[in-house]
DNA sequence: CCAGCGTAGTAAAACGTTTTACTGTCGCAT
DNA sequence: ATGCGACAGTAAAACGTTTTACTACGCTGG
C-alpha cells in the first residue's frame, strides 16, 4: 500500500517512488539526482522536488553495491600494541587519524580507525573498504599483503621497505630527520653517539641506520648500534639501554627514534647516574605526548603529521580514483624541537 | 566463461561459483556459511572447502544491501573545531576513538571517526552507519536530531541535557567531578572560588554549575560565574577570565572544567601577576595535552574514559542490536590528579 | 523524401547476498 | 495404509540502486 506521501509500503522513499510519483522511469530518477546523463530540466527540477517532498535519502548500501566502492577508507597502525598502548595511545596514529578523518569526510569518504588490537585478528579483512593508508610498514607486512591481494590501493606514510613502486608513499623524510637528530647531537657536543633502533625492518629504521653508519664512519667513532624488539615497550629499553650505556661508557649521546624507547632510555640513565643532558644527550623522533612528559623532556621533531596525513589521503583518493600519474609525495622536512634532554643549560 | 577455478567471468568467487562447484543451491551455500539454518554436515564441509578453495570472500556490500546492516558505528564530536583544535585535537574525542574503535572491531563493527570540521558541511548525513556515539553533546544537537530522524540508534557520552530516556548515554559522573575538583580546591584553603564554564547547554555545564551553586550558598560566597562561548577558545577565556579576576579580586580558586579555558586562566594570572598556585589555585576537568603542558601544569581529572568508550560502544551495540533492557550505564567515578596548578608546596 | 544523428527517455539486467515459501522424502505413530 | 511432522534442500523474490541497450522522435543536410 502506498500511504498519502507517495512512498511504498514502510520505511524510506526510494528511486522507484520518485518515479512513480514524478511519472517517470526510476533510471531517469537516477540520472536526474546524480547527474551522470543529462535529464531536461523541467524534468529534472520536478524530480528533484518530488525528492525533497518525499524526504527521499539514497540508499548508501544499494549503491555501494550497484557501485562497487564503499566510500571509506582505513587507517592502521602497524605498530605492535605494546607500543602503541599506554601514553603513546595518543600519538602518532591518532594525530594521523584526526587529521585524515576531517581530509576525508571533507572529500566525502569516511575513514575507519583500525588501531592495533591486543588480541590480534587480522580484522582488515571484514573491512569494507576502497583502499587503506598504512602507518610505517614495515617489510612484509600481513595487512598490507592482504589488502594488495584484494586488489585494493594503499598508501603507506613512510616507504614500505623492500616495496617496489606498487605502493605509494608520503615520504616521511627518515634520512633527513635522522640528520637533524644526529646534527642537533653534535651540536650540542655529543662526540660519541649510540643509535637505538627497533627490530622491524620499517624504512624510518633502515635509513637513519645508513645516516648513523655514515656519522660514525665520517667522524671515526666505533658504532653502537642497538636493535630492539618493538614489543618490548619502555621496560626492555630500559634494561637493553642500561647494558649498552654500561658497555660503552664513552658514549655521550643517543639517538633514539622510539619514543617509548627513549623514555627507557632516559630511565637508564637515571639508574646508572648518568645525567641528562650533561652526561648524556638524548633525542627521538616522534613529538607526542610520552616525549612532552618525560623527566626530563625529550627533544624531539614536529614531523609536521597533519601535512603528511593530508597528503596521504589525497594519493589514496587518487589511487582508488585511478589517477596515478604521480606515485608518490614528499612529506615536509621535520623541524627540530629542543628540550632539556639534549640541550646543554647555557 | 568460467575459468579452470570454477569463477564467474572476472573478480572474485561468489556464492553462485560455489554453489555451482559443489552442485547446490546459492542459499544452502549462504545457510551452511553463516549457519542460520541448519544444512547436512557433509555437505556443509563440501560447501567449505570448496568456499576456501576458490578463495571465497563475501560481498560485505551485497550482504549490507540485503541486511540492511552497516557493521559500522560512527563516533561524533559534537564540540566546535576552535576548541577541538590545536593541543586538544589529541584530546577527548580521540582518547575516546582509540578505544572505541578496538573495542568496534572486536565486535566485528568498523568505527568511523567525525572530528568536528572547519567548514561544517553535515557529513553525518553522508555516513552509512547502524548507529553513533556522540560525545557530550548539547541539548538539540543537530547530529542527533538528525540521526534520530533517520532512525539510527545514538547513545551518548554525558547525558544530553533535555533528552528523555530515548537516548542512552553513559554517565560522565559530572556532578561527582565537580565535587571533587571544588572539595580539593577547598581542601587547598581557596575560600573564595570562581566557576567558568561554557555557553553551551552541556549536561557538565548543567551539573557542575549546580553543584558549584551549592557549594556557594553553603559556604556564604558570592557566586562568580563566567560563561563563554566555546568558540572562543583560548585567548578568548584568557580575556574573559582577567576582567572576571580584576572584577573579583578576592577570588583565591577556580573551577574551570574546559581545558582550553583553563589555560586562558593560566594566562590571565600570569598577565595580572597572580602566582598560581598561591594565589589561584586552578582546576580542570579533562587531563589532556593542555593540561599537562600548561605553565604550571593543571590539576585535572582521570576520567577514566577507556572504560567510558568501551561502555558506550556496548550500549550502542546492544541498542543495535535491540537488546535495551537496560538504557544507559554508569561511568566509573573520575579521580584526582593533583598538579602544580592547585598544590600549595609543603 | 530519406539517411543519419543527437536527444531524452525507458525497460530490463545486473550487483551478490539473504530470506521466504515451497517441495520431496523419510520415519513413525496411528 | 495413512497422515503428519521434521528434515534438507531449492526456486525465486527481494534489497535499491546504476548501467546497458534500446526506442521514439524531431531535426538537419543532401
Amino acid at each position: 500500500m502506498d500511504d498519502s506521501q507517495g512512498r511504498s509500503r514502510r520505511g524510506r522513499a526510494t528511486i522507484v517512488d520518485i518515479a512513480r510519483e514524478v511519472g517517470v522511469s526510476p533510471a531517469t530518477v537516477s540520472n536526474a539526482l546524480n547527474g551522470r546523463r543529462y535529464v531536461e530540466a523541467a524534468t529534472g527540477a520536478r524530480i528533484k522536488e518530488a525528492a525533497a517532498r518525499l524526504g527521499y535519502r539514497p540508499n548508501f548500501r544499494a549503491q555501494h553495491l550497484r557501485t562497487g566502492r564503499a566510500d571509506t577508507i582505513a587507517l592502521l597502525s602497524s605498530m605492535p600494541f605494546a607500543i602503541a598502548a599506554g601514553p603513546s595511545r595518543l600519538g602518532f596514529l591518532m594525530e594521523v587519524a584526526a587529521v585524515a578523518a576531517a581530509s576525508a569526510l571533507e572529500r566525502g569518504m569516511a575513514l575507519v580507525l583500525v588501531p592495533p588490537l591486543e588480541k590480534a585478528s587480522i580484522p582488515v579483512s571484514k573491512l569494507s573498504v576502497d583502499g587503506a593508508i598504512v602507518i610505517e610498514p614495515a617489510a612484509g607486512d600481513p595487512d598490507i599483503a592482504w589488502l594488495r591481494s584484494a586488489g585494493l590501493p594503499v598508501v603507506a606514510i613512510g616507504k614500505q621497505p623492500g616495496a617496489g613502486a606498487d605502493i605509494p608513499y608520503v615520504d616521511l623524510q627518515s634520512g633527513g630527520s635522522a640528520e637533524i637528530m644526529i646534527g642537533h647531537l653534535r651540536e650540542q657536543s655529543a662526540r660519541r653517539i649510540g643509535l637505538v633502533i627497533g627490530l622491524a625492518e620499517r624504512n624510518s629504521y633502515v635509513e637513519t641506520e645508513a645516516v648513523y653508519r655514515k656519522y660514525a664512519e665520517s667522524c671515526g667513532v666505533e658504532p653502537a648500534i642497538l636493535k630492539l624488539d618493538e614489543r618490548e615497550g619502555e621496560e626492555g629499553a630500559h634494561r637493553a639501554i642500561a647494558g649498552l650505556l654500561s658497555e660503552r661508557p664513552e658514549l655521550d649521546g643517543l639517538c633514539v627514534p622510539v619514543d617509548a624507547f627513549a623514555v627507557g632510555a632516559n630511565d637508564a640513565a637515571a639508574e646508572l647516574g648518568l645525567r641528562v643532558p650533561h652526561d648524556l644527550r638524548i633525542v627521538t623522533r616522534y613529538d607526542g605526548l610520552r616525549a612532552r612528559q618525560a623527566q626530563p623532556p625529550l627533544t624531539a621533531l614536529d614531523l609536521h603529521l597533519d601535512k603528511v596525513a593530508a597528503l596521504a589521503v589525497d594519493l589514496l583518493l587518487a589511487s582508488i580514483r585511478g589517477n596515478m600519474e604521480e606515485t608518490s609525495a614528499q612529506g615536509p622536512l621535520p623541524t627540530l624541537i629542543p628540550r632539556a634532554s639534549s640541550v646543554l643549560p647555557g
